[in-house]
DNA sequence: TGTTGTGAAGTATTTCACAGCC
DNA sequence: GGCTGTGAAATACTTCACAACA
């Protein structure tokens, strides 16, 4: 049960789970060798990975696949459901909004945001599109832990100070940009020109090699 | 000039262009100080990630601001135009097609695909969107170099190793499901519900910790 | 003088390999 | 016998610190 733990331990849990998800056995067990062939790892990670929480299986055997969905869900902190608040309107905006995966893991959108006239008043499934001006009210009113920001990045980083002074506990940010952000906020950044140029890069290096 | 570079170097590449183009005043000079103060990152860091690339800053004085860029396009391979199709003609889809940021760094957007009969022959922009029928011959004439699959993780496997056995260079992966594909073809991850996850692992071990 | 480029030192992460237990 | 949990070894990445040089 150590404290620090790396980002790609993050990333491969939510992997695991994934995994398990798509196993309709359950009440099977499942061994860390099964485990990193689906997750492009090496049994060896999967078991140290799962060690730093704790240890659920059970040598010989391998790990319930049904304690360990429960233990990965609760390790990820999605073993209960969190308010979100959608803050930018446009098409990456709707994409995230009517994406069914967000809320069948417990993300439940409560709020939407934009800052184009146009657009406020506007309803989306059954939220109604709302002024920047109402911001900080909502959020303490629905009270709404996670913000997801999918604007340009010129008003990202002003949002993402309103949001943590409201009392927001974490941001999804799309905008291309750093967010400066108290480090008890914790970010994550969504950079889909940064993922294309890494793919453009992998090419280019490898036609290089060539 | 070395071989192997890091992941998180590419990373920060991106970063550093995209600091540079924020950047008014060309034929000025960069220090790697203050690269790394928009990057979130050391000086050290910096310097040590364009010296896998050639050595091309000036001792005393720092990095000419155009000559960095010029440079750093090239090294991610978007100093050039890619063609890109986008396979899967949905929300995501919709949101990437249009994102300006795209178009404006050289991926154009040369056909679109989706397997729902309701969409096929429906026009974006200045695309119709085709058949999956189509898709190895259109992928051969147009001399498609990436595809971005943005659809649900089911038909992901299928059409990615269509793509890799049409000849396509790289993919963008949104489908969350780990393809399986020939190492020479790069796959670039986007995981939207992992990264939600990621936010509340975070937040969740912090409240533990307080 | 000021700032790069880079070996060497320091950390972090992954892999190995095996004792321990089912 | 099989498979986990985990220190120890190996590898990868970052930071330090300083010689080189504009």
């Amino acid at each position: 049960m150590s404290r620090k733990i790396p980002e790609s331990t993050v990333r491969r849990l939510s992997h695991y789970l994934r995994s398990l998800e798509g196993f309709p056995e359950s009440g099977g067990t499942v061994s860390s060798e099964e485990l990193a062939a689906r997750g492009q790892t090496t049994a060896a990670q999967v078991r140290k990975d799962l060690s730093h929480f704790g240890s659920f299986g059970k040598r010989g055997l391998g790990y319930q696949v049904d304690e360990l969905r429960d233990r990965l869900r609760s390790i990820l902190g999605i073993n209960r459901s969190w308010t979100v608040a959608l803050v930018g309107a446009g098409r990456i905006g709707l994409a995230l909004f009517e994406y069914p995966a967000f809320r069948s893991r417990g993300y439940n959108c409560v709020a939407i945001f934009d800052s184009d006239p146009e657009k406020i008043g506007r309803v989306w499934g059954d939220q109604v599109i709302r002024s920047p001006e109402e911001f900080e009210k909502t959020i303490v009113e629905l009270d709404v832990e996670l913000v997801i920001l999918a604007i340009p990045a010129e008003g990202a980083q002003d949002m993402a100070m309103r949001a943590v002074d409201a009392g927001v506990k974490g941001i999804l940010n799309f905008a291309p940009i750093r967010l400066n952000v108290p480090p008890r906020v914790p970010v994550e950044d969504v950079n889909l020109v940064m993922e294309l140029e890494a793919l453009s890069f992998q090419i280019t290096q490898r036609e290089q090699d060539a």
